[in-house]
DNA sequence: CCGCTTTTGTGCACGCTTTCACAAAGGCAT
DNA sequence: ATGCCTTTGTGAAAGCGTGCACAAAAGCGG
């Protein structure tokens, strides 16, 4: 029963902490817009209050990537931007693929942040035929056919999948097998890789979800009034006659369609 | 300097750990499948493999809601399914509004997943008058004048912006005041808000960058050869002379469109 | 009725993250 | 120059989350 293929064992690359690296991009954005008003420097705490975090937290982030700060005065806004896109690999070029052109997908091909930030969109797949050639943002859609051809032609490494969720392991495989060794995965599924290759997720309903747990604990505290009793037991465990919803509303498989889709 | 409007300190609710509840609708998921397909009961070695975690932490998460198994059998997918919808509060219907009908907000509200969980599309605002009234995905665009009513006809607690990061906060503040208490946000922006309210973020760019983070760590520790000569450093930092990028490549300010979106 | 097998539930230890608190360091005014 | 004020950089501690490893249960066969 074992997956055969691992999971990222949170590395940690390089001593520079995963939680730090998933905050990097967050200040990259308040530094840039700050750069765009011409601010010559910011401090931690000022920083940190346009990112949303503690301003301690910032400091410790910053002092992974080395000691750019001026006591007394604060950060370089221009020099720190850099440094940051630079540790981000954000200098360089990533050519990136989308497949699945559905709703989303479309969507996220007219994603102007791609660009400005050093991805650039190499190609738009999709399996339906009718959909190739038919351009997508202004880029034309090709065929899954090609896909170990463009993959291999552009030197991607950087897959995004927009798929239904049925087909998206088999995508995830094949773009693996041509060469790409990250994935960022819209489809509701769990997808298993091989080891060295990361994946990140990305899906709206399981957001809602938590949010509706929170949701539903502020309404069955706070008030303390209002509905939300949640007596009634539903059944006995063993026992194997417990409806699964309180009304018959289950409209097909959900985890069918990526994060979001339509068809 | 001060944000004025505090941010969730992880309350951990009632004794459910944060990352817990994060990991209920992979299991969730999981075990509708299995329900789909008939099975009866799971052990926790299968139902993690499907969801992708190490079974213990399953078993530990699990211990969180009660003692739902049976030792020597496993857990019934049923009973299982239902006390998780029931703890992620999905028993219950939640009305949802989607605010900025772009590219990304259109997906969104043609996305399948939403009615199946017992998410419902309440309403789509859109501030550009000619998108009013306009179906999107069969319903009908309302104005944002009508932000106010709409939400609170409805009973609408949880909202999804999907607008440009311009209009993000603004849009945040008038769903908090009339009465919503999560968001889930698609703009790249933070956003402030009281206490009491729960934000979430998703964010495409962000995602990305992680990845190439990591591309990149890959790329420059395995080969050792091709590039990746880190040397060369840009500038000293007190000196104000350092060129942001390579090129000159800074197609516009970014940060200014949701996460996916075309204008 | 007993013992064997399976699988849960959890005590415990380890490592990562966050936060505090403060010394070190830089700049500026006098 | 000297001293004061500001802000960084970082030990150290506390808090979480993860995973191991195993005892406690439940079922089943003899």
């Amino acid at each position: 029963m074992a997956t055969g293929r691992t999971h990222r064992p949170a590395t940690r690359s390089r001593g520079i902490p995963e939680a730090t690296v998933a905050r990097l991009p967050l200040y990259l954005r308040a530094l840039t817009a700050l750069s765009e008003r011409s601010v010559p420097t910011v401090s931690s705490e000022e920083l940190a209050a346009a990112a949303g975090v503690n301003s301690a937290k910032l400091r410790k982030d910053f002092s992974y990537l080395g000691s750019y700060g001026t006591r007394g005065v604060g950060y370089d806004v221009e020099y720190l931007v850099y440094q940051i896109s630079r540790e981000l690999g954000l200098t360089q070029d990533w050519p990136v693929v989308i497949v699945g052109i559905g709703n989303l997908g479309a969507a996220l091909a007219n994603y102007g942040g791609f660009a400005s930030r050093g991805f650039r969109v190499a190609a738009l797949i999709d399996a339906d035929p009718s959909m190739t050639g038919k351009p997508v943002a202004g880029i034309p859609v090709q065929h899954t056919d090609d896909l170990e051809t463009i993959i291999e032609e552009n030197g991607v490494s950087i897959g995004v999948i927009a798929t239904p969720a049925g087909a998206a392991q088999q995508v995830c495989d094949r773009l693996v097998a041509a060469g790409v060794t990250s994935i960022l995965n819209f489809a509701p599924t769990v997808l298993s890789v091989p080891e060295g290759v990361d994946v990140r997720k990305v899906d709206l309903s399981i957001e809602l979800q938590i949010l509706a747990f929170h949701e539903q604990r502020k309404a069955g505290e706070e008030p303390a009034g209002e509905g939300a009793a949640d007596t009634a037991p539903p059944a006995a465990p063993p026992a194997a006659s417990v409806r699964r919803r309180t009304d018959g509303t289950d409209s097909g498989p959900d985890g069918d369609v990526p994060a979001v889709m339509p068809a």
